[in-house]
DNA sequence: CATGAATGAGTATTCATTCAT
DNA sequence: TATGAATGAATACTCATTCAT
């Protein structure tokens, strides 16, 4: 305890500063982009010298990948919790929704980055983006395999593609949100009337 | 016939060589991404000198303008049609699906740089893509909210959200599919599948 | 003299294109200055095609040059006239300043690509400006010497340096009455009251 | 001494550099001439990084520009100091002569940049140098008047106008000298037969 | 003679990254 | 760790010139 204390001495002012970076650079790259983003302006930002950026990442993509993969990497996480709840796979699917919008709503410079900005790189998108976006949309297509397997939802219709359906449709919800509305409420009140939406289409009658 | 014939003296060549550019550019965007794509490479793929892009584009970005709003132009005027056509709603949700995605399987390149290079630059999404963007979400809430009149789609769901949830599924099917699978058999069967998803999630009981 | 003007039904126009490429270049070049002038532009002002240029002129250099020589060349002209009417050497030292104004007044355009566009190229300037430049100025120091060895003006001034003073001075004028003034009538008092000044300076008292 | 050698530990290494680039500038104008001149060539002259440049200037246009203002500047600084030496107006002007010719006696390229390559951009020339320059004139042209105010110098002559002249004359008497002479001793000569030239058609007699 | 579409060499400027301090 | 001055590779775009018609 002590000597995790000591060394947070020494560790969380650094992760203080890593944090701080990524932060600014998630406003920046959300107001004017990624590749219009200059290094020296996240570095402005976050109260920094440019070099200083270098100590914590690699480079400029790096520090793009690393917002990504902390914002889905947590939504993962929140993901796998939900799910191993062992709530219905109705609920389950309701949460799904609820979670991926609400936690984007609490975060609406997040969400940007990663909804469009992550497209910047085909590369980025290719390498990074892609796994973890696979990982994602097989634990909601592992739900709805579960949900058929149940006899809740319909067999009729191939579990990847409802996942797909479902994770585009959100991500479609929250980018004209971010790209326009921005009001809270209306992003949480889409969730709702979606869900209700997507369960009635996918509910065996 | 013979008049377009008589036009096309003038018009063909250069009208054949922008097109060429656009055709080229899309190769292009689509394996390496807008912001990597060197104008030269554009020019050299359509085997004309640098210079000449810019007797028929104003700028890089112009050329990614004139793909997405021929493009998407294009989608709207098969959609326009469609609703013309008097189907009944039902119908029309059913051929508004087939054609998005139809219509990008048939261009799997085409299909990547809307959905995924368009995002490159906020800026020309926000400037240039947003309005015809809007348009074509308007005219799916169109449908739907006649639907609702005509007693057919649940009136509980706005037909704003319910539009944007539509095209964004659709769009994440597209993108998935454009980055992984390219199987054009795989896409139509999504698109009859998340149809009647769709319509059944939508439908009034 | 019919084959002369059968010949000028053939020549005239073309001198004339020439011609009205060389004004129109004259006005271009005095508004945005020789670099920052387009061939384009000439050929536009001068309402012909951009290749027709070429077909009087070797490349945009030669258009700057040709209006110099053929202006200068015409203030030639004009101060061997002046030289052979056998006038005092005073009077020779009036006309000639009246000449050199006088000439640019009446084409302020004119004065101000040979006083400002032409040093904007130096190889230019010293390829066919200089030559052409001394043998303007060996005249007017032959005007100077000629009145020292008439006893009318002062030995103790090096001839050449008297001419260089004299062309400098009213180029100066010029300049500033190009850059600011553009009144003919404050030109034209200008160089009486300089004529006095130098007159008097170079008179043997 | 002490308080500039600290002073010179921040700020003399960044003047320095700025500096360098200047002279290396100069040198390159005074070869090539502006237009003709690639910033890698500065760059290079001065031993420097390319990028580096744009730390000290804004740009191309901006490397000219400092150069003519800090010579103009060095030189009006010294004309203000002459003036208020109180001397008489007839020393005054002896003073004004040896003084431009000499001071650019001593920097043959700046001389030649400053009369020649500043004239290539009739923006620059309008917009930087000509407010500096009038203020050069306006100083000799009060000279001039307070010359006529003591009944020195005649009352038939424009104080502008002949203000304009010296400086033309001194000009075009620089402009030869840097173009075909370079001998010092010739500049020097030249100026005492022109100061005398000058003051003997100016003065009262 | 005249055209103007096409060419492609040529360059100022930017900005991610480094490294001496 | 932190800095930020210096670097120099990299590229969109311009425009004088050509030449097929």
């Amino acid at each position: 305890m002590n000597r995790r204390s000591v060394a947070a001495k020494k560790r969380a002012p650094a992760t203080d500063k890593r944090e701080r970076i990524q932060q600014a650079a998630i406003k920046v790259f959300a107001r004017k982009g990624f590749y219009a983003t200059r290094v020296s302006e996240i570095a402005k930002a976050a109260g920094v010298a440019d070099g200083t950026i270098y100590l914590y990442f690699k480079n400029k993509d790096d520090v793009l990948v690393s917002i990504f993969q902390d914002g889905i990497g947590q939504l993962l996480d929140f993901l796998k919790e939900v799910i191993e709840r062992h709530e219905s796979v109705e609920e389950q699917i309701k949460r799904i929704i609820e979670l991926q919008l609400g936690q984007l709503e609490a975060q609406r410079d997040l969400a940007e980055v990663i909804t469009v900005n992550l497209r910047q790189s085909s590369r980025l998108l290719k390498q990074y983006a892609a796994p973890l976006f696979m990982e994602y949309l097989e634990l909601i297509g592992g739900v709805i395999a579960q949900g058929q397997k149940e006899g809740v939802f319909r067999k009729d219709l191939n579990p990847k593609v409802a996942a797909r359906a479902l994770y585009g449709a959100l991500d479609g919800l929250t980018l004209t949100w971010a790209l326009h509305d921005g009001d809270p409420a209306s992003l949480r009140k889409a969730a709702s009337q979606f869900a209700s939406l997507f369960l009635e289409g996918i509910k065996v009658r």
